[in-house]
DNA sequence: CGGCATCCTTAGGGATACTG
DNA sequence: CAGTATCCCTAAGGATGCCG
């Protein structure tokens, strides 16, 4: 135990899970491509002028993504057309969305347009705004000045061995 | 209301509230010095060590955050010490943690060492693991799959004019 | 339409050395 | 301790052109 400060900041660099999910989605060209594709976005083309990057970057990041398991590739053909090939998002992609929703809603709140946002994202069932918001496993809404940090399973196991 | 469609690019690329907030925290550098400021961390060297960045990078990381506002600098004294400054999150950077949540479990649910997350973050009045999650104004959970796109004020009052 | 290859520019970031 | 200055390397990304 005498050595978990010590190795804190060690450990905290290497295996820290924000750190790990920026080595995947931690570029602004890739959260975009993810922002369209939760948006419905499918197709190689709209993807690049949707997000404003060049060709040869959407290409990249989609391959990236596809490998990393975010998008997945897939055929479709439209009615007398030859097949093509089309990105939606995977199960671990979707899992990003409150991600993107917290981004947003921080950028309407302090980086918006004169106008307002140029988008608003409405529950499908009920048609009332959606928020990222923080609650508790007790069941209590959270406020970001409400939380503690404990040393979780991986800290605690490196510190015994 | 014809042109909606057509400038629905040119309007989501230059006034997308995720591009915004991406432009201002989009980088890796830069949200771990949030992650750190949201975790306790006030001083340049922990700051540095912890995310484990060269000095000058996180004094221009820092000195960009304290000018967009997410940090504030400010005079501390340790008794018998003389006086220093220390950077602490604004009302602006603390309304960024929910992301910083979301990146965490993302991050603990696909990219987790074998060992476990090696943090545990747990409401400060009960305890309980805290996580981020979307829900309505009317009050009801929302999954990633359950959310429809609106055009808001920003793009249909530009549509007017 | 859906890319890849090439070339070039810029921004991010490390190392080292130095200052208040 | 809290930075700044300098130098250099690498990654991100735009532009253009070509290909199936």
């Amino acid at each position: 135990m005498t050595d978990l400060l010590a190795n804190r900041d060690a450990w905290l660099m290497t295996n820290c899970s924000i750190a790990r999910a920026l080595d995947v989605v931690g570029n602004r060209s890739t959260l975009l491509l993810l922002r369209e594709a939760s948006l419905g976005t499918r197709r190689f083309d709209d993807f690049a002028t949707r997000v404003g990057i060049s060709e040869p970057v959407a290409a990249a990041r989609l391959k990236q993504l596809v490998a990393d398991g975010l998008l997945e590739r897939r055929p479709y053909r439209e009615p007398g057309k030859r097949t093509r090939d089309e990105y939606v998002l995977t199960d671990k992609g979707a899992q990003l969305v409150p991600v993107l929703v917290a981004l947003r809603q921080w950028g309407d709140t302090w980086a918006a347009d004169a106008a307002g946002p140029s988008v608003r994202i409405a529950h499908h069932d009920c048609g009332a705004e959606v928020h990222a918001v923080l609650r508790c496993a007790g069941g209590h809404d959270v406020e970001p000045d409400e939380l503690d940090v404990l040393p979780g399973p991986g800290l605690l196991r490196a510190d015994a061995e």
